[in-house]
DNA sequence: CTCTCCTGATAGAACGTTTAATCAGCCAAT
DNA sequence: ATTGGCTGATTAAACGTTCTATCAGGAGAG
C-alpha cells in the first residue's frame, strides 16, 4: 500500500505538499506539482478511502434499501443507480429488507453503521421510514414530495385506460394484485379516471380476481387491464385454458414492461416506468442534499410511457355497440 | 457523532479502557466494563467504520461485479449474497460491468479503490479477471476450481435431457442462444451426453435457430430443449403462431427457472440453479480467504435441480416408436 | 524490608489524509 | 534599514480506533 508518506520520502518533500499537489488545493509550484504527480502515478498511488472518510466524515457511499430484491424492477433500478452513482463518484451498498418493516429498519441501521452518506429507499407497502440522520430519497411514494421521486402511476393507469377506451372498449375489467399496495391503487384509480362514464367497469383483486375476470369476459367484457405484467401473464394462461383468445376475444394489458412482456404471445401492451429517469433523479436529490444545495422543485412525478403491442385491439363487436 | 472519547470523558476513564471494555480484549474489571457498556448504549455509541477500516486495513465490504445487472439471476444472487453477507457482518457494494470486458476491469478497479476486502465476480463470457490484490470468488466459471463456484451446467443439461429421453422422446432439438457463452455450451454438451445414441438430435443457435426448430418439429421432432427460459418463452410464441401445441405436439423446456416460468402456459419444465447455495458458498470462500483460513475443497460445482411442470409429456407417437 | 509477580488501568503511537497555522525567503515600499 | 506582502513549502494537529508498552499498587515470597 503506497501512501502519501512514501511519495513524500521518495520525492523529498513533505506529506502536505504531496497532498496539495495531488488535490490542487494548497500552494505548490507548477513544476514541483508536475513532478509529484508523475511519481505518484509511477508508484501506483491510490488514496485510501478509509482515511479520507475518517478525516472528512463522508464515506462516498450511498445505501440502497429495497423491500424485495427479487422485485423485477430491482435489476434495472440497481443498474441505473450504479451507473449514475459511478458518474458522481459514489458507491452503492445494497440491503434487502425481506419485505418486513422490522427488517427494513434493521437494514437501514446497518447501512447507517457502515457510514453511508445518504439513503435511497423503496419503502414497504405503506411504511414510511423514520427520520434519518442522513439525507434520504424515497422512491415510488408520493407522500413526501420533497424527498421522493415516483413514477406517475396514476398517469400511467390513465394512459393505458385511455388507449383502451379510445379503440372502442366499453365493458372493462380492472385487475389488481394486492389492494394494500399504494402503487397498485394509484394505477387503478388512474385507469378509472380515464374511462368514460358510459363504460361498464369492474374492479377485481387478488387471485380470485382472475376467475372473476373470466366470468366477466363471458358476460361481455372486452378488455382486462391489470396492474402488473406478472398478473397479465397469469391471466393469459387462464384465458388459454378458458379458450378465450387475445386480442380477438379480449384485450389484455400489463404494467411495468418487464423483460418477458415483448416476447409473450401475443406481445403484451403495457406501460413502462422510466426507471432511468427515476433512478437518476433519486441520485441527484441525494447528492444535492449531501452537498447542502437547495434543489429546485424536483418533486414532480416521472411520466410513464405507453407501449402498445399486440395484446390489444378494437373489440370485435365494437361497431355493433357504437351503432346501438 | 459520539466517539470513544466522549464515553471516556463521561465515565471518567481513558479511551483505551473504553475500547477494551467494549471489545472485551484488554484487561478491565468486570464491574467497570459493565458500567462502560451501559453508558455507551445510553449515549447511542456507534463505532466508526471509517476509523476501524483505517486502523485495521479491512473495510468489511465485499464488491460484487456482474456483467449485466438486468440479468434475471442477479436479483436472487444479490438477495442471497446480502443475507449471507449480513450474517458475516460485511456489506456488499455492487458494480455493473455493462457487458464489456473493458468496463469490467474499470469496475473492478473502482471497487478496489473503495477498499473492498474481496471480490465476487460473475465474469464476462470467456473473460477471466486479472490477478487481483484481494481475494476473488468467481461464479459460474469452471476454469479455476480453486476460486470459483459454479452451478453444474453440464449436469443440469444432462438432468433435463434424461427426463426427456426417459419419457420417450427420440427426435430432439437443442436450442442455444449464443454459442460464445461457455455456460450455454456446457448446458448443451450436458444434454448431448445424456441422450441415447439411437436418438436423432439437432443443435441450433441464435434467432435463426427458432425457425429451424419449427422446421425440425414439422419433420418429426417431438421435443425442444432450450438453454434459457427466455428462449423457451420466445419459442413458445412462435409455436403458437405455427399452430403447434405444447406439450401435445412438442415438449418444450427452459433453463434457470426464472420468475415467469411457473406462470407460463403451459407452466415450463425447466432446471433451477441453486442460487442460494452458490451465493453462500461464494461468500464462504471469500470470507475464509480474507481470514487466511485454508478452505477444504469447496471447488465442486453445485448441482442443479430438475423442475418438471406441464410443458413436457411423452410424445404422442412414442408408443409407435417403441414398437418399431 | 526488598524483590517479583500479577491485576487493572493508562499513555501514546499508529493508520493515511486534510488543513489551519507557521515559516523561510524574497521583493518592493515606507 | 525596518516593515509588510507575497510565494512556496513545512509543521503539526485532527479524525476515531486499536494495541503495545508502561505504570501504579497490592499480594506474596524470600
Amino acid at each position: 500500500m503506497v501512501s502519501l508518506k512514501h511519495i513524500a520520502n521518495d520525492v523529498g518533500v513533505s506529506v502536505a505538499t504531496v497532498s496539495n499537489a495531488l488535490t490542487g488545493k494548497g500552494r505548490v509550484s507548477e513544476q514541483l506539482a508536475q513532478r509529484i504527480r508523475v511519481r505518484a502515478s509511477e508508484l501506483g498511488y491510490r488514496p485510501s478511502t478509509a482515511a479520507r472518510a475518517l478525516k472528512s466524515g463522508q464515506s462516498g457511499i450511498l445505501g440502497l434499501v429495497m423491500p424485495d430484491l427479487t422485485n423485477p424492477l430491482f435489476p434495472r433500478m440497481a443498474q441505473t443507480l450504479s451507473i449514475a452513482a459511478e458518474r458522481q463518484q459514489v458507491g452503492i451498498l445494497i440491503a434487502d429488507s425481506h419485505g418486513s418493516p422490522k427488517t427494513q429498519s434493521r437494514a437501514l441501521q446497518q447501512l447507517l453503521d457502515r457510514g453511508v452518506d445518504g439513503l435511497i429507499v423503496v419503502p414497504q407497502k405503506g411504511v414510511s421510514p423514520d427520520p434519518m440522520p442522513v439525507p434520504v430519497a424515497v422512491i415510488n411514494t408520493a407522500s413526501d414530495p420533497e424527498n421522493s421521486v415516483s413514477a406517475d402511476h396514476v398517469g400511467g393507469g390513465a394512459l393505458i385506460a385511455d388507449h383502451i377506451q379510445h379503440i372502442g372498449h366499453r365493458h372493462i375489467v380492472l385487475l389488481g394484485g394486492d389492494p394494500v399496495s399504494e402503487v397498485q391503487n394509484d394505477r387503478i384509480s388512474g385507469m378509472l379516471s380515464a374511462l368514460p362514464s358510459d363504460a361498464l367497469v369492474r374492479v377485481h383483486w387478488g387471485v380470485g380476481g382472475i376467475q372473476a375476470a373470466i366470468a366477466e369476459v363471458r358476460a361481455g367484457a372486452t378488455a382486462i387491464l391489470t396492474t402488473s405484467d406478472l398478473i397479465a401473464l397469469q391471466m393469459r394462461s387462464e384465458l388459454i385454458d378458458a379458450q378465450i383468445s387475445v386480442p380477438e376475444d379480449v384485450s389484455l394489458t400489463g404494467f411495468d414492461d418487464m423483460n418477458f412482456a415483448p416476447i409473450m404471445h401475443p406481445a403484451l401492451t403495457t406501460v413502462a416506468q422510466d426507471v432511468d429517469t427515476i433512478a437518476a433523479r433519486a441520485i441527484n436529490i441525494i447528492c444535492a442534499k449531501i452537498r447542502g444545495d437547495t434543489l429546485d422543485a424536483e418533486g414532480e412525478t416521472v411520466p410513464m410511457r405507453l407501449v402498445v403491442r399486440d395484446s390489444t385491439s378494437p373489440p370485435k363487436n365494437s361497431i355493433n355497440r357504437r351503432l346501438s
